[in-house]
Formats: structure tokens, sequence, C-alpha cells
DNA sequence: ATGTTATTTAATAACCCTATTAAATTTTGA
DNA sequence: TCAAAATTTAATAGGGTTATTAAATAACAT
């Protein structure tokens, strides 16, 4: 039972990326064999199955990309820090995991089998404390005072998401056009951040932080 | 040489419903024959390939995605009237074609030849009265006179394209959860037209028009 | 009506793929 | 050292795919 982990661990890491960059359907188990430099058979002695393979990449991003939607709404901030929070945090987590907007979108919409692990996170979330419970208090809270438009939680977030997630599913195509090295797309990256902080500000608050105002 | 035009006709259409639906490597040319009533052998007959087959399909969708652009450009129109055409031509034409943009971001993603057709377009449109510079144009005026903050054309749109399409690319997921009917999705649309709308005028300009004010 | 052309069909070549098998090899522990 | 266990391999079953073939059928024009 003593397991050759060194090498079972190279097929995951090697699944990992090519499941990344061509998903699921694209990915075959020989592919991943070629990579890593081993025998076809050798992926399925490990994972049994492609799916068994696929699920434990899966699960774990889904995982990641889900922890950080608490991750800005620690301690009793305002709702300004916690939007700048949420969008620092994606940026951050996405900038060095570039692909992975694409591949969860991907698998969730072709595969609405996964859609699964989605509703059973929802569900275990459910609850008063949750998240987005806590986030619809705050929400509401300032519109009461009348520092922002009304709107709720969930409006508000899908703008965030939008605005984030779409950065990230064009940048191949829009760096094909106007990005050539690592560095222009940092800085790209950078300013689409600060552009997206600015317009959720100002098209949310109707009292401008001086920071935001023009 | 006269083809049966209503069974080519026929195959196209049908082929336009699955690879919308599924994609390009998720449909064979066995599923549209079986989806037709006809013989395999006839989607070749007729089409040749099934690279082919597809690209009549990908280049109509992707000219009619392209076509809206300049839709809101017309005539001497102010910024505003600009913004507000953009999002209602968009959200117009994806509401009764709610798989467009992830069938064209896919296959943009996934094939880099395709892209090809993107340069070809944008080069085609590049000269000084392009789009593009109009509408850099009109925004930079706009500027100039402090009704909007700086900003430039290209940002503005990413910005809006970001918002639009993410609301049709998260439908299947979203009305998993919280829409049933047919009238509620068409409802949350609406909805979300409006939000969007708000959002780039009370993040982009710094006069606010009644309309959006609060 | 019949020869010509167009359409449709079944069959198949030549490649993919996943998963399993049994046999070969290496590793390990007594 | 050597047998048992773990790992790795080649081979293959059984399914899929696209595209082409030749043969069969249907449509048409004279």
């Amino acid at each position: 039972m003593a397991k050759n982990e060194q090498l079972e661990a190279k097929i995951l890491q090697t699944a990992e990326e090519l499941f990344l960059e061509k998903g699921f359907d694209a990915t075959s188990t020989t592919d991943i064999a070629r990579k890593v430099g081993c025998n076809q058979a050798l992926v399925h002695y490990y994972y049994r199955t492609k799916e068994n393979l696929f699920f434990q990449i899966f699960s774990k991003k889904f995982n990641l990309l889900m922890s950080y939607i608490n991750a800005g709404l620690q301690g009793t901030d305002s709702l300004e820090q916690v939007i700048q929070r949420f969008i620092d945090f994606y940026f951050n987590i996405l900038s060095s995991n570039r692909n992975l907007p694409f591949f969860m979108i991907n698998e969730l919409i072709m595969n609405p089998e996964r859609r699964r692990y989605l509703y059973d996170f929802m569900n275990q979330h459910a609850d008063s404390n949750s998240y987005y419970q806590r986030m619809e208090d705050l929400v509401q809270k300032e519109v009461q005072k009348g520092t922002i438009r009304p709107i709720t939680a969930i409006t508000l977030i899908l703008d965030m998401i939008s605005l984030i997630v779409f950065t990230f599913v064009s940048l191949p195509m829009y760096s094909d056009f106007f990005l050539q090295s690592e560095e222009e797309i940092q800085y790209y990256l950078e300013q689409r951040k600060e552009e997206i902080k600015t317009l959720i500000m100002r098209g949310v608050f109707t009292i401008h932080d001086s920071q935001f105002n023009l």
C-alpha cells in the first residue's frame, strides 16, 4: 500500500494544468500521461476514472473560489471596506489563476450535474448567519442611512462578479490585441481592478468618498 | 445541381441549435443527423466538413453580435443616449439568443484559430471613422466638459459588455436557484438591464440625470 | 420510357477515446 | 535472498468520432 506518492501527485498536478487549460472534454487521460511521461493506464491505476481525477480538482478549485466570498466580510467593517476587500481578494486570487473563471463557468454550464455541487454549497450556507444574510444586513443598513441607493446584496454581488469574471474571461482575446508582455498584462489587471472599484463605488454610493469623486 | 434546399437548410438550422447549446466539440455530425432525421453522410454531402458547417454558423453569429456595436451610435446622439441604446440593443438581441454569449466566448477561448476572425474584423474597422474612434471622440468630449469622469471608450465598453455578458452566461445557474418560470426569467432580465444602466450611468457621469439620481 | 443527374444509403477506413486485463517489472520486508 | 506486494507496462475490448466510398434510389428532362 506504499504508493508512489510522487508520481500520484505529479499526475494530479498535470491533470490540473490540462483541465484548467482545456477543460474536461478536451483533455484525455492519454494527454495527461504523455505530459507526465508515464503510461496511460497509470492515470487510471491511481485515480480509477477520469471523472474521479477531475472531481478532485474541480472541488478544490470550487472551494477555493467560495472561500474568498467570506474573506471580505470579517470583523465589523463598513460596506465600503467590504466591497473593496471583495474586489481585491478576487483580483488577487484570479491574477495567479487566470483561467480559473472560465474553467468554472465552462464546467458548470457544460455539465449540469456539476451544478449539484453548487446547490449543496448554497444550501449549506443558507442559515441566518450566512455570508449572504450578513451582507444583506450591511447593505440594507446603508440603504436606510441613504449612503447608497436602494439595491439588494445579491444585485451588488452580481455586479462585482460580472466585472471581475469578464476581465479574466476576456483576457486571452484582449491581450492578443493590446497586451504583449507579462508586465503589460499585470498593469492592465491592476488598472481594471481600480476601474471596477471606482465604477461600483460611484455606481452604488450616493455620498462619494473623496477617493472616488471625479 | 438542384439541391434539396429544404433539407440543406434544416441541417444548418439543426446544427445551429446543437452548436449553440453544446458547442463545437460536444456536437457530432451524427448528433445533427439524428436530430434532423437523416443519414449522417448527408451532413457531409451538403457541407463536406463539420468545421465548414460550424463556420457558417459561427460567422453569422459573430457578425450579428458585431453589427449591434454600431447600432447604438447612429446620428448625433448624446453619450447618455448611446450608452442606453447600447445596453438596450444587446439585451434585446441576447434575450432571444440566451446562449449566444457563452457560445461565442467558449469558441473564441477554446480555439485560438477562430480569434483570427476577430482580428480581421478589428482590422477592417480600425480606420479613423470607425465605431471605436467615434465613440472615443464622444467620450473625450464629455470628459472635457466634465460631465463624466476621465475614462477611455474601451474601458467604458468593457464595463458594459462585462455586465451584459455575465448576466446571460450565469443565467443557467442563477435560474436554477431563483427563477422557475419563463416570466420570472424575463422579469429578471428586465431588472438586470435597468440595474446595469443605472450602475454605468451613475458610475461614469458626474452630473446625474434625475432618472438615475438615487 | 429511359438515360442522366442528384440524392440518399450502408459500409467502412482510420483515427480518437476510457477503462480493464494479464503479464512484466520493481520494491519491500522477513 | 527471495517471496509477496506494489507498480508499471503492453495489449485490448468496446465505444466513440469524421470523412469517404460505392451502391441504391429518386428526380428530372427529353
